[in-house]
RNA sequence: CGGGGCAUGGCGCAGUCUGGUAGCGCACCUGGUUUGGGACCAGGGGGUCGCAAGUUCGAAUCUUGCUGCCCCGACCA
């Protein structure tokens, strides 16, 4: 991408009524616009991130065995009133009338529908398990919307629903999205990590949070600093094998780890004070085990082996990937702007021209980006006609992996200089050494994730 | 929903207390000089001050009502 031929509206001072840096920088960046309270419009840049992050969080649902569907954003009452949620939901539920003045609302989430789905079709045990999992936009009229896209009243969101013959396979499928969760976070560059959570009228220890620590986070999270240490499966990871996999969720689960809300004292003097990490996280991810609360009431049954009905056990599982996007800004930014983690940056690096309109200049930098973009990188071109410092300012305000800059004081030579965004490391290179490395680094971007 | 605050060109702000017909920085446009860390000179365009009513000869400024937005608390991806 040229940035000439880009639309990037950045800004050098932030709205006054954005506080929190994520807002800010998102702001800064030309990512969002606010267009009423809670509502963001995604422009180029941050809608490149969005769109990457939902690609991640597919490509891990995928290898966890759910499949995509989408449902639509505008639901109908009447699904509501057969679960009985249509009167428990409350004022979050934004409720409207079609021209026939029946009444439909914006999905806050997608319990019924899918239940709907499922019992349409499915009659048999013999089609279980199922994961059916959507990436789509929920609307929830919080009271009181906040911090940019982190808390929103329109958001994005990745929601998946298990189905299952009875509680031991649905507890097997809460496991498989439990590590597919993991997997999920590591590969989006963050520590995220799994709290026990509360988990309503169902009872038992199927709920967790997944929250990325950082210091700007809404909960407060006690954690044995085991967590820190703990390994996440690779790509590799057989998730046909449920005592793998629960074995794996035994080892994240082991150790105390539970936010504000939670918390229990008791517990917590029972962990080594040297063990004890006391810090602040965002929630990016919540999974439940509900078994028969919707399929009961919807009449969401299965034929089992043994020729009886019973309603399937289903448990739901949901990451917010617009909220993961504000997530990463307060967990990878420094003051000059955001440190995208390697995996979803909106490119790859900056191509930072310093003599536009000089033919030497402009030619190195035309033979970079085509070498690079053939080698499957994506520079994001600066060919404006900007002074250094602002081309600086605005390559570290967006946060990019890499900057390669060209300038004829270089060129004289033959080099070109690499600028690692996240630690500020520089090197001169030759323009061919310059690309190999960068081809390099790609390749290890895309066989640490097994993409 | 309870408490607090804000509303003046695209963004950040001053002006409001002590009414007199709107100003600054950035951004934008034109010309020129510049070009390795948010350039400089000259010229220029853009707002009637959130909305409505009221007080007044006169309202961004005073009064009342409304709307929008932000922050703190209870809830959520």
């Amino acid at each position: 991408m040229h940035l000439s031929r880009y639309f990037l509206p950045v800004l050098k001072e932030a709205p006054r009524e954005a506080e929190i840096v994520s807002h800010r920088l998102m702001l800064r960046a030309g990512m969002i616009r606010q267009q009423s309270a809670g509502i963001y419009s995604w422009l180029p840049l941050g809608l490149n991130v969005l769109r990457k992050v939902e690609q991640v969080v597919r490509e891990e649902q995928n290898r966890a065995g759910a499949v995509e569907v989408l449902m639509p954003t505008i639901q109908s009452a009447d699904l509501w009133r057969e679960s009985g949620r249509y009167d428990d939901y409350g004022k979050e539920m934004l409720r409207i009338q079609d021209r026939h003045e029946r009444d439909m609302l914006f999905g806050p989430t997608n319990e019924e529908m899918i239940t709907d789905i499922f019992r349409s079709y499915v009659r048999s045990y013999k089609d279980l398990p199922l994961n059916l999992y959507h990436i789509q936009w929920k609307f929830r009229d919080e009271v009181r919307p906040r911090f940019g896209v982190m808390r929103g009243r329109e958001f994005l969101m990745k929601d998946a629903y298990s189905f299952d013959l009875d509680e031991a396979a649905s507890r097997a499928a809460y496991y498989r999205m439990f590590v597919s969760y993991l997997r999920t976070f590591d590969r989006l560059g963050v520590k995220a990590i799994p709290m026990r959570a509360d988990t309503g009228p169902i009872g038992g220890d199927l709920s967790h949070e997944f929250l990325i620590l950082a210091d700007t986070g809404e909960s407060e999270v006690f954690c044995h600093k085991d967590f820190m240490r703990l390994s996440v499966p690779g790509a590799g990871v057989d998730y046909s094998d449920d005592a793998l996999i629960s074995g794996i969720v035994d080892d994240w689960t082991a150790a105390y780890a539970r936010t504000d809300e939670m918390h229990d004292e008791a517990l917590w003097d029972a962990v080594a004070e040297d063990d004890r990490v006391n810090a602040r996280g965002i929630e990016v991810g919540h999974i439940f085990h509900f078994g028969t609360k919707y399929s009961e009431p919807m009449g969401a049954k299965v034929t089992g082996p043994d020729g009886k009905d019973t309603p399937v056990f289903m448990g739901s599982y949901g990451i917010g990937p617009s909220r993961v996007v504000a997530a990463l800004i307060e967990a990878g930014h420094d003051e000059n702007g955001i440190i995208w983690p390697d995996s979803v940056a909106p490119f790859d690096l900056g191509l930072i021209n310093l003599r536009v309109g000089d033919d030497e200049t402009d030619k190195a930098c035309a033979s970079l980006y085509e070498q690079l973009s053939n080698a499957g990188l994506e520079p994001l071109y600066d060919d404006t006609d900007n002074r250094a410092g602002g081309k600086f300012a605005l390559a570290d305000l967006i946060g990019l992996p890499w900057q390669l800059i060209v300038g004829p004081r270089g060129l004289k030579t033959g080099e070109v200089e690499l600028k690692h965004r996240a630690t500020g490391e520089r090197e001169t290179l030759s323009l061919d050494a310059a690309v190999a490395k960068l081809v390099g680094w790609k390749g290890e971007v895309m066989e640490r994730f097994g993409g």
